[in-house]
DNA sequence: TCCCCCGTAATGCTGCCGCAATCTTCGCGG
DNA sequence: CCGCGAAGATTGCGGCAGCATTACGGGGGA
C-alpha cells in the first residue's frame, strides 16, 4: 500500500513514515500543496493524509483542487483542532475521513482499513491463492490457517503479486510497490526478495510459484 | 504500443527509450520538429511525447501544426517547468496531458493508460479472442483464465494481431509494432516468431490461428 | 550483544532471439 | 495438368542479456 503525507511538521511526518512503513505501508511526503498535486498526478496512491495548516495555504482547499481532477482517492484529514464543525467542513469538501492530532498510529491503521474498505474499491479483504489466505489489508498471511510472518519487502512483494495473481505484474510495478522514491535501488534487490520469498514459500508449503516472464515481469499463480 | 519521442537531450531519450522497450513498448526518437513531423506522416503512433525546448522552437507550436492534419494521437507534453500556467498552455494547444521533468517512467506510464483509455481508443482494455483475453496494457494474456507466459517479442506480435483481429495485419505494421527504426532486421525473424508462436498458442490451447496472407501479412480469427 | 533483515555483487545458468538452412506451400503461366 | 519461382514455415544453433541463487557485511531492533 502506497500513501501520500502532507505535512508540515517535520518530526510529525519522519515519525509517521517511519511507523507507516513498519506496517508495510510506502510513504510518499511532502510539505507544499503544490508539490502535493504534482505527486497525486504522477503516482496512484491508495490514500491521502493531508494536514490543514500548510505553508502555502489551508489544506482542505486541496480536496476539491484534486476531485476535480477526477481523483477519488480516499483522503484523510489531519488537524490540531478536534471539533465537529472542522469536521463536518472537511467532510463537505469531500474528505473521507478525518483524524484529530495526536493521535495513535493504531488508530490511523483503522481508519485506512475502514476507508479503504469502500466500495468501489480495488482492494480486496482477502486473497486466496494456493493453499494461502492474504490479507493486503492487515498484511497478514496465513497457510492453512497457520500464519506465516515474513520479512516486509519481501510481503510487499507477494502482496503485489497476489493482488493480480495469474497477471503479469511488470517489474516497475513491483518496485513502485516496495520502494518510494527516495530510496533507489540500483542492484538487483528486488530480485533477490523474489528469490529469499520463494523459498520461504516452498518451506511453509504455500502451494504458490512465482514465475518469471523474461523482460516483462512476475507473475504468481497457483502450483 | 508505439510511441514517438521528441526530445533533444539524447540521454534522457535513451534512458527513456530504454525503459519503455523493457515494458513492452516501441519508441521511436527525434530531436527536431521537422522530422517528427515527417515521422507522423509515415508512422501510426499510439502517443506522442514531446519536449517545449527544441533546437528548432517551440514544442507547443507542433500542436496545432498536427491537430490540422486531422490527427487525433494524444500528446503528452514533457516540460522542465512545472508552473500551472504552462500547463494551461499546452492543454489549450490540444496536448492531451503533461509532465514535468523529471519524472519516473512510471509516473508516464499511468499518463499514457490514461490518456489511452479515453474515448476514442482504439486500445481496448481488453481483448477476448478464442479461449483468450489479452490485456494490452499490463500486457498480460490468459487462456481461460490460467496465465500463458510469452517472450517479450511474441507477446508484442500476438498483441498487434489481436487488436485487429479478423483483419489483414500488414507485414511491416508487424515489424513496426515488434522494432523499433534502429532495431535493423535482416532475415526472418518476424516469421521465426510467428511460427514459435502459433505453437505456442496450439499447446495452450488458446483457440486462436493465424493465418498468412501471401505477400501481404497476417490475420487473426478464432478457430 | 545477538539476530535477522536487506542491499550488494559475484557466479552460473536459462532461454530468448536473430540468423540461416531446408523444406513446404502457393499462385501463375504454359 | 504440370513445372517453376517466390514467399512462407519450421527448426537447430550460438551469443548474450536477463534472471536465480547465495555469500557477505552493515545496520537496526530487541
Amino acid at each position: 500500500m502506497r500513501l501520500l503525507l502532507i505535512e508540515d511538521e517535520k518530526e510529525l511526518a519522519d515519525a509517521l513514515s517511519g511507523a507507516l512503513s513498519k506496517r508495510g505501508i510506502v510513504t510518499d511526503h511532502t510539505t507544499h500543496l503544490a508539490d502535493a498535486f504534482e505527486l497525486t498526478r504522477q503516482n496512484s496512491y491508495d490514500a491521502i493524509l493531508l494536514d490543514r495548516r500548510l505553508p502555502d495555504g489551508e489544506g482542505l482547499t486541496f480536496i476539491p483542487m484534486l476531485r476535480r481532477t477526477g481523483t477519488d482517492t480516499p483522503i484523510i484529514v489531519l488537524t490540531a483542532r478536534n471539533e465537529p464543525l472542522e469536521r463536518v467542513e472537511g467532510l463537505d469538501l469531500g474528505a473521507d475521513d478525518y483524524l484529530g492530532k495526536p493521535f495513535l498510529v493504531d488508530e490511523l491503521m483503522a481508519r485506512l482499513r475502514a476507508v479503504l474498505r469502500r466500495p468501489p474499491s480495488l482492494t480486496e479483504l482477502q486473497i486466496s491463492v494456493g493453499r494461502m489466505v492474504i490479507d493486503p489489508l492487515h498484511l497478514s498471511v496465513t497457510v492453512e490457517s497457520i500464519p506465516l510472518d515474513l520479512p516486509r519487502r519481501e510481503l510487499l512483494v507477494l502482496v503485489a503479486l497476489a493482488k493480480r495473481k495469474d497477471k503479469t505484474v511488470l517489474r516497475s510495478t513491483l518496485e513502485a510497490a516496495v520502494y518510494n522514491y527516495e530510496e533507489e535501488i540500483q542492484s538487483n534487490a528486488l530480485d533477490a526478495h523474489i528469490s529469499r520469498l520463494r523459498k520461504r514459500l516452498l518451506d511453509a508449503g504455500a502451494g504458490i510459484t512465482i514465475h518469471n516472464i523474461r523482460g516483462v515481469g512476475y507473475l504468481l499463480k497457483e502450483e
